[in-house]
DNA sequence: TAGCAATTTTAAGCAACCTTAAAATAAAAA
DNA sequence: TTTTTATTTTAAGGTTGCTTAAAATTGCTA
């Protein structure tokens, strides 16, 4: 499989997990920074070898083995990300480029002497799952966005969702990580800013954008 | 750089060190498993790129900016050897098919976070020397075949030549290692096969061909 | 529901990397 | 030195994954 292929089976996985719609081809086409044109291309082929279900002018689904080839590249990809974080010790930021390419050329073995060697984890660093061998995805029940949070309630942040360079940065500059525990001291109603107390002490404002990146779990 | 030129400048590389003669078309289309209309033109298109030294109907030679492509990428290839194989126990066969892949793939920055985790080690599970960052590479003076250690003399085996997966099995059966100390207890003139001893006592008769591509140094 | 705007498909073409087969050159043998 | 053989180059063509531009289709809006 190239990894054309295997980025266009990844990324209508994605795009259906995080916007929760139809995917369409101008949606894949931005997200893969290639022509409209490209992905019907594509499409048609995959359809041709069953991985996608593809009808003309229609909505892009992957069939049952694309969402099996699809969550086997998601895998690899978080299982590296984990392994380039913690082992080598890799910043958040550089272990999501390097795994996009590490991805297309590890073999399923060495990708489970890695998932072996990490003690066969749930989850990524971003705090996203990893599906196992069989396609079976880690439950993130009960993980919700910092938003939903009450003052004066904690919780535990489980996932920071990575947009871009700025966000990585911003997580940085505020010490936010997986696995901390904070406390929602007040919610800005004004302008959905919401002021947190990390362990040591500190209290910082996040931003409400910010916020709705950060996801986590009641304590 | 794309993975058929890395491959291509590699090849000559180490097609030049292991036959210390001239690198034809016909040799490298053999090891790549390409035709030779196919090394003519990447040959023509890198000498315009001044990474070969091409001239028709000449010997291929890498230029001094080739070779340190070359070096560069062969560096890659050996720390992904060592890694796999010491931290995560891949056997010496897969290591290498592995290491083919990810070689391309790898940045400078992830290599070096390898190296450093490594310790900087100078020599790959099979022996082979790791070019550092600026190509030095580590010196192999006083390594010889296991054929010209003399009676009743001692050595420690440096090196494993894989010629292919019967010689790995091979180096398996008689418990061969880099690191191991050897003493040749009788070399049979008759087909140049030669017995040794290994350190838990065991003996065994090696033949002529295999020691050949065992290197070690006198102890 | 007719027409317009947005999206998708089709068509033609390009670059990289490969192929086979024919032509050119080099090297070796007679 | 001429001829034969082996090797290398050139030529023509194929596949993959992309491009742009034109045509087709969808679906929204008035």
């Amino acid at each position: 499989m190239s990894v054309s292929i295997d980025n266009f089976l990844k990324n209508i996985y994605l795009l259906n997990q995080e916007t929760a719609g139809a995917v369409t081809s101008s949606n894949l086409a931005g997200r893969l920074e290639i022509s409209v044109a490209a992905v019907t291309d594509m499409a048609r082929k995959l359809g041709k070898q069953g991985v996608v279900d593809y009808k003309p002018y229609k909505a892009l689904q992957l069939t049952r083995q694309g969402d099996e080839q699809a969550l086997k590249i998601i895998r690899k990809h978080r299982l590296w990300e984990l392994f380039l974080h913690e082992v080598l010790g890799l910043d958040l930021l550089s272990v999501h480029q390097e795994a996009e390419r590490l991805e297309h050329h590890t073999s399923d073995d060495l990708m489970n002497h890695i998932s072996r060697f990490l003690g066969h984890p749930d989850f990524d660093p971003h705090g996203d799952p990893i599906p196992g061998i069989g396609g079976h995805i880690p439950s993130e029940k009960g993980v919700i966005p910092l938003t939903e949070i009450l003052e004066n309630q904690r919780c535990m942040i489980k996932k920071l969702r990575y947009r871009n360079a700025e966000t990585s940065d911003l997580y940085d500059r505020y010490g936010l990580k997986t696995g901390l525990v904070l406390k929602v001291m007040k919610v800005f109603s004004f302008d959905g800013s919401i002021e947190v107390k990390l362990p040591d002490g500190k209290k910082e404002v996040l931003s409400g954008k910010l916020a709705a990146n950060v996801f986590c779990i009641r304590k």
